[in-house]
DNA sequence: TTCTGTGAAATAGTTCACAGCG
DNA sequence: CGCTGTGAACTATTTCACAGAA
């Protein structure tokens, strides 16, 4: 990932503020008017002193005796995440990958209404996805501009993602998310992070592994054992 | 994420393992025979000490002067992942998400195959997608037994999660990537990891915003300001 | 009294730097 | 000589514990 501008609050911080804010959003909809730091970090599955310091680290402040304030806790969340307006967003790569993500509304709900669709298969542009017409990679600046887009999702196949963001980057995009199987290099001003399924299977199965050998070996088929994948 | 026995090893050094196997598996296809923890490092983009540590830390040795050997680092990796067998897996729920999933080849290619299409609705049950018959969810005990299936992949809509999560875990699951916006709570013995769209896309939102305001400003809409989400 | 905000302690993780093996 | 393996220093992050505000 770019580094972007050094700043004072870590990593681990902002990626704590989504899940605070989508509880604090089911706070809000149940109607609750004040948390606690100890509730709130309870739901959120975090120490409520980490809850508090990371607040309290963007300046936000509850009341003493009383807690926090739901709504307005959401609101200053949401400031800071920079979710005070709405993210457009550009799906590159209209194969099944794609079409599922276009017609995902936990992207439009949350503030990142699908706005284009590119792909660069004649054959698949001009196809109406999820209510938007693709259109072809070329146009890509003009497309950019035309929507006023920031962020680019590349679901392209992995050969062709850092061939997609360069185009994309040089078509004035200034964050990726990737969904592919590769890394993308990208200059300094650009964000990117990746979201890798292989990877967090990796990872569970590094600990799913783990927690059978510990309770010896129950669960997992060790009789089809070496066979090694690479 | 439950804790499964307490390890040794900290999830961050788990978490950088597919990244080393990635990087390996790619020398390892242009028959280098041999790389330094400078090398490698430098590849997967972590300090030579890290590097070291973490192959260390699971008893993985090099040769001083030389280097790993790229083959036996590949397996030393891959043993320690749990990948020397398959793990096959089965998608819940067969919506976009699901089809997008059962059709992506990324994961086969690293030893997930897709071995079962499980969902609710009726009309569903019986679609061939990507070479698989689904089948009703109610029979999910019968194909968990069958397949051998220790993962599954909930791609369910958000509020079917944890009722697709408890029968799944009834069948004889043991670990959960969980593909929905809410989180999914489990017994300890079971592993869960969870991969957020939205998530993602609020953290790039945060960094975003931070890098446009430190040069001025320029390429976000801030035109279209405060119009909050919630 | 309750609950925040935060020094200070504890813990975790990273990186340096170098002894010593091949 | 080059590079690993690791003690020790350093940095980051979490957690405790409590003073003090409401």
């Amino acid at each position: 990932m770019s580094e972007g501008a050094a700043s004072r609050v870590s990593e681990a911080t902002v990626a704590r503020l989504p899940r605070y804010l989508a509880r604090l959003l089911e706070l809000a909809a149940a109607d609750t008017a004040t948390v606690s730091s100890d509730h709130l970090a309870e739901l959120a599955g975090v120490n409520p002193a980490t809850l508090r310091r990371d607040l309290a680290s963007f300046g936000i402040a509850g009341t003493r005796g009383v807690g926090y304030d739901v709504r307005y806790l959401v609101y200053e969340v949401s400031i800071v995440l920079g979710l005070n307006h709405e993210w457009p967003i550009v799906i590159v790569g209209v194969g099944n990958l794609g079409r599922a993500l276009a017609n995902y509304d936990g992207l439009v709900s949350r503030g990142f209404p699908v706005r284009a669709l590119l792909d660069i298969d004649p054959s698949v542009v001009g196809d109406e996805v999820a209510g938007i017409t693709v259109e072809h990679i070329d146009d890509s600046a003009a497309v950019v501009a035309r929507e006023q887009l920031a962020v680019a999702v590349i679901a392209t196949p992995s050969g062709s993602a850092q061939n997609a963001a360069d185009l994309m980057i040089g078509s004035g995009i200034s964050s990726l998310l990737n969904f592919t199987a590769v890394a993308i290099e990208v200059p300094d001003v650009v964000e990117v992070r990746r979201v890798d399924l292989a990877t967090e299977l990796q990872i569970l199965s590094f600990y799913q592994q783990r927690s059978s050998a510990a309770r010896g070996g129950a669960g997992v088929p060790l009789e089809k054992a070496l066979s090694p994948i690479c």
